[in-house]
DNA sequence: GGCCTTTGTTCACATATCTGAAGCAACAGG
DNA sequence: CCTGTTGCTTCAGATATGTGAACAAAGGCC
């Protein structure tokens, strides 16, 4: 794994909300979870444990939730959730219908989550970065982060003329499938790689690459050129471009342009390219000389 | 014990770290059920209340925080406070320095908690809204709601030509110090109005109306005419116009246009405010419309 | 280096949480 | 109206957490 000097859990892959725990619940509950996986989910302040888990379940579920889906979601007894639900809603982290019966993500989780980004000392170069970018090249420009498998974005700049944003502040896309992921997967050496990288390459599109020694090939070529192409591998009729910010080893950080695809030419690809990695290593300057690593 | 001068090596005494023990728990909702006690500092799962207390403390505090950091701020015993950052830490909510002794926000708070925009059904139109409304009048334009005696940003649409951004999504002002807040506590009955304002109305600039009662004919004003305005009340050198999206009552949403105070006539602020009011009343009928409320 | 202060970590007991099962409340179908 | 179903809430015992105090480690100051 990228080894930043930030240390933060590695995230335990949870499933979508299909994830169905009560085949067998009767009797002996559900036993210690095989000891096979390392990372046991069972150390540590289990309420403390449990109230991040059940922000997540909110996070990935955009309806109301009742109690019981979320014992369907997560496997906790449903009189613990009782509990913490309450709980959580008191302290403005999730909301409840009028009946006090039915959940969601409260404001709190966006006010809280969002100051992420004034931690980081990184953000206020990026975003003068993207604004010189996106007025050189007129096309809509992203900032993110890779976490684990996935591409983060921290920041966008919007183009000056076309429709309305692909992504937003926050939204996580899996890495081999994005311009952005596959330049800082390129940063990784091969067996970081294969840690990092999920069992299975998921497909956003027809054209998202899901060999994954056809990904190892293109990341070994997106490493020579400095920067990542990519055309509608991630959502169709979209062309983007990205570069690593090299301002740590290896980076965790890269710059991106999206352009509609049809009317891209190969020449603009890289003419864009070029001019962004150029950007990007500007940045790194910048950011190195402000002791920002 | 520290009794006097707590000047903890690093300059980590920061501001809002003067927060000595015993951190109330700032009421969050409105609604709140009658403290009869103060049963609400003490109820439910104390695990899981002190979790979010914690990232809350890391949402307000930008820099590295220690444990003493964290004692200070929280008055949690350190020895739990210990359990709790390992904890947090391994779910990936806060990530810590290599020594394992300093810690800050972690991505995945920014990933779920901006999940509360996917969450709200009202986003797409709003977004949407915003759009018009910026293609129409050339100023930068936001969405927010109001939480508590603040405004909380929920989304933006930067000007075509203007130099940069001066808010963020999930950032929080207080309402009575901008033409958004204003627009909204119009909206309240003069006792709930009481009720959600702070003691002390803060000044974010010398034009900050902070007598209670110059607001309160200022509201009934913006009642009349069904828009709110502000020159270098939270600014200086802005001017800002809003309108409620009056599809809730009492209205919880509003819309505004910023724009470079110097240059900006009264006449011009009137018109942004006529048209604001259109805008926000037709994004209003489509949510009515599509059954959001 | 020696001493002192500050900060992080560990431990065993007191205490609060977690849990399965039982108790209700709401609702649909006959 | 009764009855079965589903889902939320409550309760007392089993269990895991919270806590103060002791311990260890790091750093500052002469």
């Amino acid at each position: 794994m990228a080894d930043t000097g930030i240390s933060s859990g590695s995230a335990v892959g949870s499933a979508a909300l299909t994830n169905d725990v009560d085949a067998d619940v009767s009797g002996a509950s559900a036993i210690g979870t095989s000891p096979a996986l390392g990372a046991d989910s069972s150390a540590g302040v289990k309420s403390a444990r449990r109230a991040v888990e059940l922000l997540e379940a909110f996070g990935s579920n955009h309806d109301w939730l009742s109690l019981t889906d979320l014992h369907h979601y997560t496997g906790f007894p449903r009189s613990s959730l009782h509990g913490l639900l309450r709980t959580l809603r008191d302290v403005g982290w999730i909301e409840s219908d009028d009946a006090g019966t039915r959940f969601r993500l409260g404001v709190k989780a966006l006010i809280c989550g969002t100051a992420y980004l004034d931690r980081d000392p990184v953000m206020p170069y990026a975003t003068e970065a993207l604004e010189r970018l996106r007025d050189q090249i007129g096309y809509t420009c992203h900032f993110a982060r890779l976490n684990g498998p996935d591409i983060v974005y921290l920041q966008t700049r919007e183009s000056r003329t076309s429709a309305h944003l692909v992504s937003r502040v926050g939204r996580t896309l899996p890495a081999h499938a994005t311009a952005l992921g596959k330049a800082l997967l390129s940063e990784l050496a091969d067996d970081e790689l294969t840690a990092v990288l999920p069992k299975q390459l998921t497909a956003l599109t027809e054209l998202t690459i899901t060999d994954r020694e056809a990904l190892r090939s293109e990341l070994a070529f997106i490493r020579e050129r400095g920067y990542s192409t990519e055309r509608g591998q991630s959502s169709p009729n979209l062309a983007c471009v990205a570069a690593v910010v090299p301002y740590r080893i290896p980076g965790t950080d890269a710059m991106s342009c999206s352009m509609p695809g049809e009317r891209v030419t190969d020449a603009e690809l890289l003419r864009v390219g070029s001019l962004l990695r150029d950007v990007a290593e500007d940045l790194s300057q910048q950011l190195r000389r402000a002791g920002i690593r």
